[in-house]
DNA sequence: ACCTGAACACCGTTCAAGT
DNA sequence: ACCTGAACACCGTTCAAGT
């Protein structure tokens, strides 16, 4: 269980990011919590947002494997289960879901083969719910994009507010994503 | 067309989000753009984040404009063409838009006021469709919510290219939302 | 190969002072 | 009532120097 130095960086931002946000992950912070200097970071990557792709990155492969249903054997959760997830994941850590999520500029080639594996298992759950028919036809792709934006629209809305204060009686972003899910039900079942 | 120095602040501050992002707007910038030194913002707005709330809360308003069809004379566009008005303006300011449906923190009763007028008009185009047979029935402000959160989502993970590289043959947000309204009439016309 | 301390430019914010 | 210039604390980044 031997963590590498750089694990340990990417481990304090993302704690420092869940505890106070995107505002928190200075990197005098991280050093700090990671038990160095401000300026170690630099010697395991060339600057501030390329420790923060390594964030995002993680967060992306640790949300491909919980899509898979690793360390449930056997398990092959279905779009349904997938959506549910995504969303529970970022309504528990929305630091995290933000940063994943936000603007990246310039090339970030990690983050990018990152967001490729997880959107791949994702059109995979697709694909099966076609084929037991609780899926419309058409291109698998396609209709997991439209899932995937109402997941991550209901999820962040909820995240800054935008869906209504957090009274009895809101409309959840899980209950949104059931409706869709429901509707899709009736157009696959009426072509 | 006198404009108030409050007001040349905003749009110093909606220029620059345009130009560079949320990372140009400085205060230093603001005041220079506004052609005043860089304290002279604190004398209109309480803070950074109370200037940038100012910023969103006016896009809101335009926003609820153009959803009611102001300018157009006897128009009153339906829950499609409202949405279609939102994903355009998320895809050309992708900076007012993320800034506007950031992460808030503290009270900002003025963008709680604008963010309830824009959803307001858009529930009432929502009601409409209900009307004309083409939403399905239910509770119109959680269908709402739900057309809402997809065309949220579809911009949002178009404007930080998580759906995919910006190719030829890539699904576009207003594809997605096209899709998604096929699919409510689907189910509208089977409950 | 990895880390440190000092330094630099930049930022938000405050404050005494001006009109 | 509104604005300014100087100052302060904080940040990302660089660099010479250490092991």
């Amino acid at each position: 269980m031997a963590e590498s130095r750089r694990d340990s960086l990417v481990d304090a931002a993302a704690g420092l990011l869940d505890q106070g946000g995107l505002a928190a992950v200075t990197l005098r912070a991280v050093g700090d919590a990671a038990g160095v200097s401000r300026n170690a970071p630099y010697r395991h990557f060339t600057d501030k947002s390329d420790l923060l792709a390594a964030v995002a990155s993680r967060e992306l492969d640790q949300l491909a494997a919980a899509f898979r249903g690793d360390g449930r054997p056997g398990a092959k959760p279905d779009a349904r289960e997938v959506m549910d997830a995504y969303v529970q994941w970022a309504l528990r850590y929305p630091g995290r879901f933000r940063l994943t999520f936000g603007a990246w500029e310039g090339d970030q080639p990690e983050l990018g083969a990152a967001t490729y594996r997880a959107r791949e298992v994702f059109v995979d759950a697709v694909r099966r719910g076609q084929a037991e028919g609780s899926m419309p036809k058409g291109n698998p792709a396609r209709i997991a994009a439209l899932l995937l934006s109402t997941a991550h629209g209901a999820a962040d809305l909820t995240v800054s507010g935008h869906l209504g204060p957090p009274v009895e009686g809101r409309i959840g972003a899980d209950e949104l994503v059931d409706d869709l899910f429901a509707h899709l039900r009736a157009a696959a079942r009426h072509p």
